[in-house]
DNA sequence: CGGCCCTTTGACGATAATCAACGGGAGTGG
DNA sequence: CCACTCCCGTTGATTATCGTCAAAGGGCCG
């Protein structure tokens, strides 16, 4: 198989003959014809190191990301100066929608590793919107999409213990692995202790303890940044949610 | 003044000049001519009592609705069991969002009082924004600001004490009833304290125990669910958020 | 009047935060 | 090459906030 930035969004070649898509990811991908018009507005490329950011807090809004490879996380910081970090984007996952109310980014978008991303203007999506009615009906239910998650997250946050988020936190990463094609048990967490905890709502400790606990029952193996879990069943039997 | 559910989204009479529009109120509200085709696909009334459902979870995704007066609670249920409320919705505002991605309904809602909604059949609101870029661009922003909303919730129940998360959930309300041109510090809650400790992560123990200790502090007078905040600055630094 | 739900208040306890110390790895500079 | 620092992660001891359990009062409606 080909390195994931090459793949399109059916895992296949480059320029694969069902979707004739070689720059944007799955969650704009329409089985139509149309996608080409689209690939036409997709800015290419865009390499990003650890540490740069994509777009900042209280920036113009200009146009959305889908990320290629690598990860993307993206925080925001409350007037009082809490930080709270939104959500974390693997590649074939598109982020910067937030900016649209206000058009101001409501965030900032750090890369956790090497990354590659696809710029899409938004005023050029939008336009292209109104010709495509697929493409208008695929990014509302994008954003749709983004509401209903953030809503299961504030049930995790609000309502389940430190081991349950944990839990449920894996499986999430490793569900989005899935997708990709990519092994369900064995993986490597782009993000720290820290933008878990902060993520959860945990504090870094408690995260690292609970990781241990986890490992004690033969739950997963940790080192690090790279996870395996070895009982799939046992974990979503912590999490109590089906991923 | 008109009752709130006769005004117009420019709280003037029904048939205001400025908007010609008298059966959907301010989110989706566009000061353009074009309005009127908007109307026309809205179905009015709907008066719903206390406790009526106005759809469920899990049911087939056909409209979104606007809130003309009372207050509707949206709550989902998680394959766990626990139930969230994800948010009130009051008169001017738009619920159902939530069901674009799946095609289904991800929460119920409930009218906490008598209320009346309007219902926007989301078929025919796609068709139409279609033609009308200005109503596009309202929709997407409209689902943009749910997902800060979102966010900020997630950021409140996961960083802050409870009474700081009391104390911001008094003053969105505050500031929700001031953009309807009513009064800044002297309301009624339609939700119980059970609805507000589930919303914000907190029991209704913690909930009461709160609001006696505001009480106390003569930040609030609370009488059942009739509320006077007679120190809002007092309460915005509990709170230590802006609203 | 009686039952039910909502709310308040108190006593107690558990979960996770805080405070603190330490080890390891990466990067830097001598 | 080695010392140095910085960041990340782990682990332990203690604390505090909020949840749980329990009881009782008030309002609404049949």
């Amino acid at each position: 198989m080909l390195p994931e930035e090459q793949r399109c969004p059916h895992n296949e070649q480059v320029n694969c003959a069902n979707c004739r898509l070689n720059s944007i990811c799955l969650p704009l991908a329409i089985a139509d014809d149309d996608i080409i018009k689209l690939d036409e507005i997709v800015q290419r490329g865009k390499p990003l190191h650890k540490g740069d950011k994509l777009y900042r807090q209280g920036s113009d809004f200009r146009s959305v990301y889908a990320v290629r490879s690598g990860a993307i996380k993206a925080y925001s910081v409350s007037p009082s100066g809490e930080e709270q970090v939104t959500g974390f984007y693997l590649p074939g996952e598109i982020l910067g929608v937030d900016g649209i109310s206000s058009h101001r980014y409501s965030s900032t978008a750090v890369a956790l590793d090497t990354s590659a991303v696809c710029e899409i203007p938004f005023e050029q999506l939008e336009s292209l919107s109104l010709q495509l009615p697929k493409l208008q009906r695929h990014f509302f239910q994008l954003m749709s999409r983004e509401i209903t998650d953030d809503q299961k997250l504030l049930t995790l946050v609000s309502k389940n213990s430190a081991e349950e988020r944990v839990a449920s936190f894996l499986l999430s990463m490793s569900a989005r692995h899935t997708r990709r094609q990519l092994s369900e048990q064995r993986f490597h967490l782009p993000m720290s202790r820290q933008d878990i905890g902060n993520f959860l709502g945990l504090t870094i400790e408690t995260v690292s303890r609970v990781l241990g606990r986890f490992k004690k029952n033969l739950l997963i193996e940790v080192d690090g940044r790279d996870l395996f879990i070895a009982d799939l069943d046992g974990l979503r039997a912590v999490a109590r949610v089906n991923h």
